[in-house]
DNA sequence: CCTGTATAAAACCACTTGGTTATTGAACGA
DNA sequence: TCGTTCAATAACCAAGTGGTTTTATACAGG
């Protein structure tokens, strides 16, 4: 994913009523004027952070008729979520690695020449 | 995890910069100004990204004389993490649902009262 | 106690964001 | 063709963001 995708996705999903929309998409594609009806919103914001969903390619628009149904691009979101996920993964193991090292050698330190836990 | 957590998070990973702080971290602890150097960027610029990721709980700043060593919190990544994953296979297996469904819908009208296709 | 160093805080600026209302555009239905 | 409906665009506004420079604070060490 390059960066630039990825902060349009994370920026995405940091606003609740996008994520609301995304999560009211899951039950089937929806027009703008159905999405916007339980937000309390005018329909001119929500095509906006429609805008920001497509824009992240979280979100395809189609044409019916003077519709514009919005639907879920379950794709770009995998991919999002498996960027997130490698990367946690990643991060989370230099960290444990790190700690288990600083634990270590606090360790030693702390008991002068006798290494107390099962270090490798 | 709260919304307004969540809002937190996704909002301090959609930037670039903190994204990279974020992998210098994986790689052990870091004081601000080091974190500064590589970012052709003032210290107070930094500084304000650590409190974005602190306000999000990505990160935890330590004590150590004038030095305020920041830290990754692996847990609150974990958490961010797992909430993307979670909704991300529901909004998946929803979506897969549905547009099942409608592809036996289609191919149904389209033949007529023969399905063509192993629709269950 | 002064000096240097590491960081935070303040004040400021340009740009973006999330919202509004009003207007325009496109497609249908009669 | 005329009105209606669905959506996009425009123009505007308040608040937030990402950066700057300057100033203040906290601590260590001679």
């Amino acid at each position: 994913m390059s960066p630039d995708l990825l902060d349009a996705t994370f920026a995405a999903l940091a606003d609740p009523t996008r994520r609301a929309i995304l999560a009211r998409l899951a039950s089937g594609e929806a027009t703008v004027t159905e999405l916007a009806a339980p937000f309390r919103m005018s329909q001119p914001a929500v095509s906006k952070h429609l805008k920001v969903l497509e824009r992240a390619g979280l979100v395809s628009r189609g044409r019916d008729a003077q519709r514009r149904p919005v639907r879920l691009e379950a794709r770009s979101l995998k991919a999002a979520t498996d960027w997130l996920e490698n990367y946690r993964t990643y991060w989370e193991e230099s960290y444990q690695r790190l700690d288990a090292l600083f634990g270590e050698l606090k360790a030693e330190e702390g008991t002068r020449g006798g290494k107390p836990e099962g270090a490798s």
